[in-house]
DNA sequence: CAAATCACG
DNA sequence: ACGTACGTGATTTGC
């Protein structure tokens, strides 16, 4: 046996890496042992992050408590593999910090499944993100082990992640390469995937102690950890891919976008994607910039939107407007970024993480913004284009299946509803009135036109994101002077609004500039941005209604059918023949009431291809 | 590693 | 006193 000393918060730890069948029976006896006095952490190291692609390696499990690690070397097969399956079934309480990742890899390398593990799991990272969900760029502490150890454990912990990145390196190996290339014996390695599990036993407590302190629910806790499980479960499931389809979509989005580089290079432009090239040339030609078309840092801006503009293009639509000659240079720019940013962004990225069934397994953070909103990444699936089918038809249903989307009816208004009681927004919502076209009438009277629902529409956005009359007047064009009336035409309406906004700020000075959530959630605010805390506990408790409506699915037995979670909205792949009644049972799921506010929910039914729901279907 | 850009709710 | 658009992920350039 291979033993490791090391130091941690003072305290002299072990980790002992087994290499005999004496030394995997001392495994035995310890753990048999140790699980009686607490949790045992748990951790994995692999060659990587697709684990499910094929030639995708387990290569040690590990295992510890406060003072003692195990790094068992699962990538030797035999006894090592049987100790980890054995070990895993005698444990009853297991600490992992990021436990999606891990019940993944074990369900697929293990052959022990996520539903085995979950319900004796603690996740200590969702623990962090409910005692602070902020990002360390957003002035928290980040919930990654390393930061957390430091702050909680010991301030001199290593960085076990990125010093064995420098040891790839000396190796002669890289980031990318370092994970499956180091030798299983390496000290370094084997030290450092011990102190892993022992730092998560270690960081456990004091996150109970902080959880307790801050009042934090212990329903909450749990809540998460279900959500959690769900989200595994369908990234478990993936989807299947149109392999054939997303081939041909990629070449022919490469080909676009070369065709329309050699046009932009006719006018000297060598490179799309470099804005100062593209600057100078649309100068050389004449073009002029307006004053707000400048970027943060004072240069002319050469987006989207001013490309369009040149090009005499409808911003949305892409028609023709005839306001002006088109410049072909911005329009061959515009649609080589275009085909080119989808390409990498999308297609390419679908065939690299695509498993050898022909399906993609994408990571679902269930709790990962600042409001405990979800993220999708691997690949970025809540960010697929929506304009038309081309992007979304890469992805199937099941053999047999189609796609049903379902959404909440404008979901965090309800909440904002419910949340600051605004009386008369309640008695609209429970009348089945348009709450856009509610306020438009009240704003303007009975003969109120499409203009004025969409002003209604901006503020009510405004309001919940904390926008003014300025931004309104930008996203919605309305002249400044309507939009101011309506302003104070929507705060007499509903002055609840004002009022939950001003009394959320007070009580969060008072607490340490930290907004309670209705569910129990730590929001931070930033001082500078106290007005923020309407939109944080409208979309906070907007997640929550997703979450909740999660677990209504799963008692429904729908799991299996359930494929991804996008803020507002539940993708489901269900039997084409029973589809209908399918729809039905997932908005159920999917209404409930929210302090004498219906939350209720609309299902579309497509085809086979996700695509089928947007833009022009076949 | 920051900035710019663009995709979503 | 006044007013402030919110939350993400991914790619690429360029220092």
């Amino acid at each position: 046996m291979r033993v490791y000393d090391y130091a941690i918060s003072g305290d002299r730890i072990t980790v002992r890496v087994p290499e005999t069948d004496e030394d995997l029976r001392a495994f035995e006896a310890w753990y048999r042992v140790a699980s009686k006095r607490g949790p045992i952490a748990l951790d994995t190291e692999t060659t990587g992050l697709d684990i499910f692609s094929a030639g995708y390696r387990l290569r040690t499990v590990q295992f510890g408590d406060r003072h003692t690690a195990w790094v068992i070397h699962y990538e030797r097969g035999g006894r090592f593999q049987h100790a980890v399956r054995a070990a895993l079934e005698w444990i009853d309480e297991l600490l992992i910090h990021n436990a999606p990742f891990d019940w993944c890899v074990v369900d697929r390398h293990v052959g022990v499944p996520i539903e085995r593990l979950a319900p004796k799991t603690t996740d200590t990272r969702l623990k962090a993100g409910l005692i602070d969900p902020r990002q360390p760029q957003e002035g928290g502490r980040g919930t990654g082990l390393k930061p957390l150890s430091a702050w909680y454990v010991d301030p001199k912990a290593p960085d076990t992640q990125g010093d064995l990145t420098s040891v790839f390196r000396s190796l002669g190996l890289t980031k990318a390469t370092g994970w499956a290339g180091i030798p299983l014996d390496h000290p370094t390695y084997n030290l450092y995937a011990g102190l892993d599990v022992i730092l998560t036993a270690r960081l456990n407590p004091c996150l109970d102690a902080e959880l307790s302190a801050l009042g934090v629910r212990s329903k909450l806790v749990r809540f998460e950890h279900e959500i959690a499980r769900i989200c595994a479960v369908m990234q478990r499931m993936g989807m299947i891919l149109d392999t054939e389809y997303t081939r041909a979509l990629n070449d022919r989005l490469g080909f676009e976008a070369s065709h329309y580089e050699s046009l932009a290079l006719r006018y000297g432009v060598t490179n799309v994607n470099a804005p100062a090239q593209i600057r100078e040339a649309l100068l050389g030609m004449g073009e002029e910039w307006s004053k707000d078309e400048v970027t943060a840092n004072g240069a002319l801006k050469v987006d989207k939107a001013v490309l369009h503009r040149f090009a005499d293009l409808d911003f949305q639509t892409g028609a023709r407007l005839n306001l002006r000659t088109p410049n072909p240079l911005a329009e061959a720019i515009i649609k080589s970024k275009r085909a080119g940013k989808w390409r990498s962004t999308y297609t390419q990225t679908f065939l690299d993480v695509v498993d050898a069934d022909g399906r993609v397994h994408p990571f679902i953070n269930s709790m990962q913004a600042r409001t405990a909103r979800m993220s999708v990444t691997r690949p970025a699936l809540q960010t697929l284009p929506s304009s038309d089918q081309m992007i979304r038809r890469c992805l199937l249903a099941e053999e047999g299946h189609v796609m049903v989307s379902t959404d909440f009816k404008a979901v965090e208004l309800r909440v904002l509803a419910a949340l600051a009681d605004v009386k008369r927004m309640k008695e609209a919502i429970r009348a089945g009135e348009d709450l856009h076209s509610f306020t438009a009438r009240l704003v303007f009277g009975p003969d109120f036109t499409p203009k004025h629902r969409k002003i209604s529409k901006g503020i009510a956005f405004g309001k919940v994101y904390g926008g003014g009359a300025a931004t309104i007047q930008r996203q919605t064009g309305a002249p400044m002077e309507e939009v101011r009336r309506a302003l104070a035409a929507y705060d007499r309406l509903y002055p609840e609004i004002r009022r939950a906004s001003a009394r959320w700020q007070r009580e969060a000075y008072e607490t340490g500039l930290v907004h309670v959530s209705v569910t129990g959630r730590q929001l931070p605010l930033d001082r500078d941005r106290m007005y923020a805390v309407v939109n944080y506990a409208c979309q906070s408790a907007a997640r929550d209604c997703l979450g909740q409506s999660l677990l209504h699915l799963e008692e429904a037995g729908l799991l299996d059918y359930m494929r991804l979670p996008i803020h507002d909205e539940v993708l489901c792949s269900v039997p084409a023949k029973e589809a209908t009644d399918f729809a039905r049972e997932i908005e159920r799921c999917m209404t409930f009431d929210l302090y004498g506010v219906p939350i209720e929910a609309e299902a579309e039914v497509g085809k086979r291809s996700w695509g089928s729901l947007y833009g022009a279907s076949e």
